[in-house]
DNA sequence: TTTGCTATTTGTAATTATTCTAATTACCAA
DNA sequence: TTGGTAATTAGAATAATTACAAATAGCAAA
């Protein structure tokens, strides 16, 4: 398997060091299997990903690096009501679009200034620091290999 | 207790009637304990409030009757990450915002068009059945007992 | 290099919200 | 009534996630 672009591994080992946290190759490997494929991946799936180039790794450390990379707004955790919480490493603004047939979410890219609009519908005394945004529907569009699920 | 008003169980008949399901005393109960204070509760908490009145009822009764009223459009459901599900009676258009220090969950009104306008920001080929707006941050709103939780 | 120290990983057990199941009960309609 | 289906119920099962305790790894001072 490829390694993690330098880019990448020099941003991961800059937030991991801004928290205090080390780089160890569990996370490389973690984060690499985010980048590698862009999709939205659960940490299950994840794991089946991981063990393909890395046997050893466990399911718990699986669970660990996914959350150290949130932590470190490395990557984002995506819900969808009940269903298990799903990574995303785009980083840039967009909103998701979960399409109710496959069950498949898509990035829907923002412009930057469309969430700070969004932030003026609330009143005084409402401070927000993150905004979300979920559309649910039906997309026509088929073929969108590297947002397979 | 205050029974359900007329108005209230009206909606819910019609509602049920409309899904070919029995409109049913735990039904209505479920229904009045989320109307009776408008906040946020979850399954656990509308099933200690129903109990205070109705100490037959049963917890899954509580999750059926929570499911029936959302398959009939007459509550929504709310997620946040992991939490538990919580049930919101407010059928406006409207966004949430957690307060990140209470847990605790507001309705932010919306004008409607709001959603609409969002919707554009879909490109070709996806339909939105359904925008979710959700916002997370603090909140100086002290005071807001109707909102309490 | 050794030694100590803390972070990280690992396997497994525990947790917990929710769903499932099978038995009972309620309700409507012939 | 009687039958048939819907709804409720208690309790078991499920599944994603977290907690825990032991083992390992990696840095830093001596």
């Amino acid at each position: 398997m490829s390694s993690l672009p330098d880019i990448a591994r020099e941003a991961l080992d800059d937030a991991l060091a801004k928290h205090g946290l080390r780089s160890t190759k569990q996370r490389e490997h973690v984060f690499h299997i985010l980048l590698k494929k862009r999709d939205h991946p659960s940490a299950d799936e994840v794991y089946a990903r991981s063990r393909e180039s890395m046997p050893s790794i466990s399911l718990a450390t699986v669970y660990n690096c996914l959350e150290t990379l949130v932590t470190c707004s490395l990557v984002r955790a995506v819900n969808y009501e009940r269903e298990p919480t799903r990574y995303c490493p785009n980083l840039l603004p967009h909103a998701h679009f979960r399409d109710q047939d496959s069950g498949r979410v898509y990035d829907i890219d923002l412009a930057p200034e469309i969430l700070d609009k969004l932030r003026d519908v609330l009143p005084e005394g409402y401070e927000a620091d993150l905004v979300e945004l979920f559309f649910h529907g039906r997309s026509t569009n088929t073929a969108v290999p590297q947002n397979d699920k």
